[in-house]
DNA sequence: CATGTGTGCTCAATCGATGTAGCAAGATTG
DNA sequence: CAATCTTGCTACATCGATTGAGCACACATG
């Protein structure tokens, strides 16, 4: 292919490049980033400089073109996990929707561990990230102070921060949308409803108290009591919901709000392990192709990604650093009852 | 937090940190690189500057530094998506691995396009990348070429290349496992094994003819027909899956080896609306902790990323170019029979 | 033939951090 | 007390690409 073989195995440069053309290292950087017509290079000249470069395999020094340039167009993101149907799909939908704008997208994943939440800021700092997406961070404010004393603008990304601009669903509505199937499916299923449980998440999480809100209140405007008792809050983690419904006495039949999908898979495996799948509906917040497909449940709030990314880059391209807070609607998926 | 509020928006630079210090650059730069003692700076100065370092939140600029040293220490990963749990778990491990060896771990997503893929490659190299890890690509060898005139490592994971090494699963062995174990579940459930479908992938990809070796191999070894005309391989999505199996003449009772989760959710989605569960019983290559819980699901064949990218880092380490094949065995999970 | 206008380039400073070479002052040795 | 060593620094070239300033030549104009 690329016919470098024999020469050094260094990389060439463009004062390589030069030399084998016979121009001057102006010329061919000009040349090759495209600056030429305005710098009057001959049009032969750029044709011969450009074979040669691909000749030579030749790809431009990033580090040495961004250190000389105004900008860097690098656009940061930090994202908690990968292995989850919803961060994978921010993570995606951001690389993508950055290059549609000429921007170098850079993500890296912060294990849910502030430290490495923090070093990973400072990381992306120092590759001159011109922005960056702070996404579903314990302290996300911390991160904005660093960035605002360094000249970085930031945006928070499904947990909300008091420093930058936040994108966060509408944990409220979609909870309290949610809420209200579940309840009227265990009408619908078992002719009356009965208060809930709520399972995942933490106490003092922003989206966990906001969901919590939108359950009691469709639990309000149902006419049935909040039920605080069967509110339970161990984390994320699935073997903590599983330990947490073993210590449960369940009554014949009854609902669950499911607070997140790793969540989920704690509470449909030990279900499926200790009890029989119809004396239970559930619902969950976020959503997994698969998940959907489980009997027991009937309707998922998906966060809208594409939607809350969009108001991200509106918010970069409106360049303000207010800290508003947009809240994005989201998707109620009910889904079908599933033979049995 | 950091007080560098009220002067300059610019980010501070070793000279602004070394006039207020009342040092010169070359100290400055040492002491916050961490060669300090080996230059002979005295601990009071060290401490002073970064103290002031601290103050004034700086963050060494790696454009520069790393245009300056002689190793980037960067090591690239291409990964055609994040969104789905098999390529989620490798690029969260990945970077867990790397920052663990002192490595900067930089990754982009390729969406499946052969184009991409080539500039995101040519990315890693201008970025300075002293290796790349090339995941699933459609074309890693002409990658591969474009990196080596570059200087540039390859290695090869997920699909196998012939230019530099690759880590595989064993795509042969987990099919024949996973083919055993559906077969002997319809001995088990129905009173007879008949050969099985095999739905998804494409009949030039290195996996699924793997995969759909190790699946023949079962059929041959429990004295079955080879399914010739159950062997739909329409690419891997959801919906080309579950229309391949609209146009099929399906017996009261069957088996399907499904090749992979992607695919998975068009069958089951299609089951789920056309057939009672019990008429059917599947495997999946590939793991998915909901899937692993949908009732006709009786095994999964999980790649074992962890050892995958063991065998990738120490290939690494190891220093051979030489395009060797790595086949890692997958991890069979017999599921249990769920209540209907 | 002096002056002006365009064309097609080159020169050299610059971005920020690094590292080799070396300098000045004090301490130690013979 | 001169020679040597040690300590604690600084000066400066360098990495590769970019870009404002400017040079040399060709050709046209009055």
């Amino acid at each position: 292919m690329t016919e470098n073989s024999e020469n050094s195995a260094r990389r060439p440069t463009i004062y390589d490049l030069a030399q084998i053309a016979g121009a001057s290292p102006s010329a061919v950087s000009s040349i090759l980033n495209g600056t030429w017509r305005k710098r009057r290079i001959s049009a032969a000249t750029a044709e011969r400089v450009t074979r040669i470069a691909t000749e030579q395999g030749y790809a431009v020094n990033l580090q040495a073109s961004l250190l000389r340039r105004e900008r860097s167009h690098i656009i940061g993101m930090i994202v908690p996990k990968y292995d989850n149907r919803y961060f994978g799909a921010i993570a995606e939908r951001f690389e993508a929707m950055a290059r549609a704008r000429g921007l170098f997208p850079v993500i890296t994943c912060t294990q849910r561990d502030p430290d490495l939440e923090f070093e990973a800021a400072r990381e992306m700092v120092s590759y001159q990230a011109e922005t960056l997406v702070i996404t579903g961070a314990t302290d996300p404010d911390r991160i904005a102070d660093f960035c605002a004393a360094a000249g970085v603008r930031t945006i928070n990304l499904d947990l909300p921060g008091s420093k930058a601009p936040s994108v966060v669903s509408d944990n409220f509505g979609g909870a309290r949308d949610l809420t209200r199937l579940i309840l009227s499916r265990l009408r619908d299923d078992f002719g009356e409803a009965a208060p809930l449980w709520f399972i995942g998440g933490r106490p003092h999480d922003h989206n966990t108290v906001e969901r919590l809100r939108g359950f009691r209140a469709a639990h309000v405007e149902a006419g049935l009591p909040a039920p605080e008792a069967k509110v339970i809050m161990p984390g994320y983690s699935p073997d903590k919901a599983a330990e947490a419904l073993a210590g449960q006495d369940l009554p014949p039949r009854f609902g669950i709000f499911v607070n997140s999908t790793i969540t989920m898979e704690g509470v449909v495996r030990w279900l499926g392990d200790n009890l029989a799948m119809d004396r239970v509906r559930l619902g969950c917040f976020d959503w997994d192709p698969f998940a959907a497909l489980l009997p027991q449940n009937v309707g998922m709030a998906e966060q809208d990604v594409p939607a809350m990314l969009q108001q991200v880059f509106d918010a970069i391209a409106g360049g303000t650093d207010q800290p508003t807070r947009i809240d994005v609607p989201c998707i109620l998926h009910p889904l079908p009852a599933r033979d049995s």
